[in-house]
RNA sequence: GCCCUCGUAGCUCAAUGGAUAGAGCGCCAGCCUUCUAAGCUGUCGGUUGUGGGUUCGAUCCCCGCCGAGGGCACCA
């Protein structure tokens, strides 16, 4: 936002540099550490440091040299427009802005851009973000939240940050789990179905976890009960022979049964705000991934061991002339001929590239499967992509629970459903408490966004590759570092503008405002808070880190809180003074939300 | 055995080569007759696991050690 006094200066201090027979180093730009005022610094210890290795040292230690140099340059720069001063301190150079005119410019950029404020420019690239890898059939649980919330969040940032963004889904619909609920179901509860699309999700994934007790082996079996197993154990291993083979009536089953849980997934992505454009089954990436094992054996990449009673296999480290182990072999093709889940991953990399031609893949997945994936990416090089150099793994932590991990074999697990409407519950609790006068009606949707704002925060300000033990009661906390404290800087931020508005104000006479009045640092801290947005972006879409969101629309919001509490807006000491400030509150509102908006969080207008 | 991630305040976490290592929770003390107290202000709290190295400068980069978790061909 202050290229223009950056380029500037930098030119200066170049010419300085020449002048001074000093060899040019790249400058280093940040913020000065916030002391009141508001402005931009630049060190001179890399230089300094550069000079007395090229062997033009003035007989001075790097650290005295830099402070030298600093206010060498400050004295050779002279005055600048905007800038107000110019300090030279400890090495680094301030340099100060001129707060009217900067903080005018800042703000009016602001409304300029509305909701596209911070937006990058387009990077002409397509990029697919693939997220939401659930099991049908299965329990849609907190883990699963996690992923979800994520990838969605990611896929927010790139596409704001400039890339053509496509979000894929990669549900898998098949596999001896989906076939274990769809025999049970069909053996025990053929024709029933409860009533409520989570109602019906939470019913199958039960069936999965009495279905798994009934195939386990016991300890002390009698003779009975191991031949009852065992004939169970058969019926499953039929019905996944006839689900091989197409038989339409198992084909039904699995159908019906899938569609009620693709039901309820979809019904959660909505809630998540997750607006899938590409849906890829696992099952439907089968067979292309057969033809797949066969060009790759053509190729010479693949080995094909079958006739020695082997896998058809890929020796990654030693097709790629690696000497150490790195990414191992690993199987292409079971020896029964069947398919693995890296035949399909490069099947599906295939269609990404091909069918909808993405120029960078990012796959959010479980870190426990990085060695699966570089594995995918290697295979995806050997095979001739040179996309693979763009495939990236966005590794996360996996949740876990107090008492364990979560395992939806066994049934334990914290199901999404449970903690959203909790979550819900516990907002509607602090609305009768704080807020009783809300009306009835706005009650529902502002817990619905609100209890959802905790819990999204919740798991996106911890760094992805942090695990997380889910504790309910830290994950729906409103207070403190937390998305409802968020939200409520906006809630506040609307609430004063709704009365200004309320008194017959207009929007419009706050668009180009003039800060005439001396700023408290509570107005300083606001308005550098909000420049720091455009840049976090770019970075949160290079780093793939919505952490690096999170954590600046808190900052943001607590910028907010001190300011609210601390300057009067309304009752401002002059008329230009309060329109300034209302402008002020105007863009900060607009900032919090485009930066909640990607992370998935909506601002309510009262809480 | 090999590979990956991590180790920072009592707890949960930021800071990815720069100025005095920061937040939240918890504890303690203040602030609602004023734009929403889901808030604000203040106090307490640190040998950044450990030993070296690189650098003007290291929580950050490199090496060793200690500790925790995860992964390593016919699961996904």
């Amino acid at each position: 936002m202050f290229d223009v006094e950056q380029k500037a200066i930098q030119a200066r201090i170049s010419a300085f540099c020449q002048q001074n027979d000093i060899p040019e180093t790249e400058l280093k730009w940040s913020p000065i550490p916030f002391s009141g005022e508001w402005g931009i610094s630049v060190s001179f210890f890399q230089m300094a440091s550069n000079e007395a290795k090229a062997g033009k040292s003035k007989g001075l230690p790097v650290p005295q040299r830099a402070s030298q140099m600093a206010e060498q340059v400050k004295d050779y720069i002279g005055a600048i427009p905007t800038i107000s001063h110019i300090e030279a301190v400890k090495g680094y150079l301030n340099l100060y802005f001129s707060t009217p005119e900067f903080a005018a410019r800042v703000i009016g950029t602001v409304l300029d851009g509305g909701s596209r404020f911070g937006a990058g420019a387009s990077k002409g690239e397509r990029v697919m973000v693939e997220y939401a890898q659930p099991n049908t059939h299965h329990s849609f649980h907190i883990g699963h939240a996690r992923n979800t919330i994520l990838g969605e969040s990611l896929a927010r940032i790139v596409e704001f940050a400039g890339f053509e963004t496509l979000r894929a889904s990669y549900p898998g619909d098949i596999g001896l789990g989906v076939i274990t609920v769809v025999w049970a179901y069909n053996k025990f509860y053929k024709g029933q179905e409860p009533a409520g699309v989570h109602e019906r999700g939470q019913w199958l994934a039960n069936i999965y976890v009495e279905a798994t007790r009934l195939l386990e082996k016991k300890d002390n079996e009698s003779p009975a009960e191991t031949a009852l197993r065992e004939g169970y154990e058969a019926e499953r291993r039929e019905m996944y022979q006839r689900w091989d083979a197409g038989d339409p009536e198992v084909r039904q089953l699995w159908l019906t049964t899938r569609e009620w849980s693709l039901e309820e997934l979809r019904d959660i992505l909505g809630m998540l705000g997750a607006k899938i454009d590409v849906w890829f089954f696992e099952s439907e990436v089968d067979e292309p991934s057969k033809a797949i094992v066969q060009e790759l054996i053509d190729r010479d990449i693949a080995t094909d061991e079958r006739a020695s009673g082997g896998a058809v296999i890929v020796k990654i480290d030693e097709k790629l002339g690696l000497t150490k182990e790195k990414y191992r072999t690993n199987v292409l093709l079971r020896s029964d001929g069947t398919t693995l889940y890296l035949t399909k991953d490069l099947a599906l990399a295939r269609e990404k590239f091909e069918v909808y031609h993405i120029d960078r893949s990012i796959y959010v997945v479980d870190v426990r499967q990085s060695l699966h994936l570089q594995q995918t990416f290697a295979i995806l090089k050997l095979w001739g992509f040179k996309q693979s150099e763009k495939c990236y793994h966005l590794a996360y932590g996996y949740v876990s629970l107090p008492e364990g991990a979560m395992s939806a074999r066994r049934g334990r697990v914290v199901l999404f459903k449970e903690v959203y409407d909790e979550a819900k519950n516990r907002v509607l609790a602090v609305i009768e408490e704080k807020n009783p006068g809300m009306p009835a009606e706005e009650r529902a949707g502002v817990a619905h966004k609100v209890g959802l704002g905790a819990l999204t925060y919740s798991m996106l300000c911890v760094d992805n590759n942090k695990d997380i033990v889910f504790e309910l009661d830290d994950a729906l906390s409103f207070d403190g570092r937390t998305g409802p404290y968020i939200q409520n800087a906006y809630v506040r931020a609307n609430s004063i503008l709704k009365k200004y508005r309320n008194e017959g104000g207009s929007d419009a006479e706050l668009a180009n405002p003039l800060f005439a009045h001396t700023l408290s640092m509570h107005e300083i801290e606001l308005i550098e808070q909000i420049t720091r947005f455009p840049a976090l972006v770019q970075q949160a879409a290079n780093e793939y880190r919505p952490m690096v969101i999170a954590m600046y629309a808190y900052d943001l919001a607590n910028a907010f809180h001190s300011f609210y509490h601390a300057v009067p807006v309304l009752q401002a000491e002059s008329e230009a003074m309060k329109k300034a400030r209302l402008s002020l509150v105007l863009a900060a509102k607009q900032v919090v939300a485009n930066a909640l908006d990607l992370l998935g969080i909506t601002a309510p207008e009262v809480m």
